[in-house]
DNA sequence: ATAACTCGTTTGTACACAACAAACCATTTG
DNA sequence: CAAATGGTTTGTTGTGTACAAACGAGTTAT
């Protein structure tokens, strides 16, 4: 009766856990960042920025998986605090490829410095190794979205 | 050379990844279960309904990090649709106590089904170890938020 | 019993985030 | 030249959530 599907089974669902960890994490990052002047999504698109320097922002807005219109917006508020840069591709000129500037890159470690009291108050329960692997993992997840080099991405590696 | 700081260095920040991907599932995922009548809400605060049972609506307020006038809101919805169950506490007759109903739990295993898909995608990079050790991580940090035991909720096992 | 407190509830305000649409300029490509 | 593309601007909409104020019902302290 009552059969096990030991195979089928939908094994854990991680989806609730991440978005339930996230919002937490959010909260308390918002009130270590607002005195830095920077909000969630402005850490995310320099944290982007450091790690996939020189984008156009066609890739950037598919990267962060926000809207072209609302990326302005938000690049055009990095912009005016000195943070990043818009230099217009030599390539092609229609084009914008955005750079982490100096003082982009420091206000960035300022803000992972005041991050790390809020991962350590969120995160209290996982060890140090354990926290090293969620990055990791969280990293590989991240990075590449999927295997779909069939786009205008083509360059990367794949 | 280049000293290799095993310690004291700054480690990774996991906050802008952990936003980033909860972002791109949180958009993927709302697709898969508005045809359920769901959304991401709803689903966390089933997931913890499961696997907290009997949970106080203020010690749930508190595990979901969800401010209490809010909570009420989003359990009636639940209730309307008739997956959860409210009943006065017999102790504390002004407390009410929260139940997964067993529509609540199906309905919850067939969100948890249509979101295999939906991590499929999102976790590509991830192999199917991964993506269990992901799950444990995230439930570790989840479960507990800090050993903070001095307050309301003594009981649990701390 | 009366007062003070607590749990849940309702209502309303405010803000941040982000999707989406429409129209525009500059540039490249056909 | 026309058509398509990258970026920009403006404005609308919806959603999630915090927060405050006030209430009823029930509890606890005095």
């Amino acid at each position: 009766m009552a059969s096990l599907p030991v195979v089928s089974q939908p094994a854990h669902r991680c989806a609730a856990l991440i978005d339930h960890l996230a919002r937490r994490m959010r909260m308390r990052a918002e009130t270590v960042l607002t005195p830095l002047g920077l909000r969630p999504r402005h850490l995310v698109a320099l944290t982007m920025l450091r790690d996939h320097a020189e984008s156009t922002q066609q890739s950037l807005s598919t990267l962060l998986q926000i809207d072209r219109t609302n990326l302005v917006g938000l690049l055009n508020e990095l912009e005016s605090w000195g943070l990043i840069e818009r230099r217009r591709s030599a390539e092609d000129r229609r084009r914008h490829t955005v750079h982490l500037t100096q003082p982009g890159a420091e206000r960035l470690a300022q803000a992972e410095f005041a991050l790390a009291a809020v991962e350590d108050e969120i995160l209290v329960s996982l060890d140090g190794d354990q926290r090293e692997t969620l990055y990791q993992l969280l990293q590989i997840a991240g990075n590449r979205q999927r295997p779909d080099c069939a786009g205008a991405m083509a360059e990367i590696d794949c």
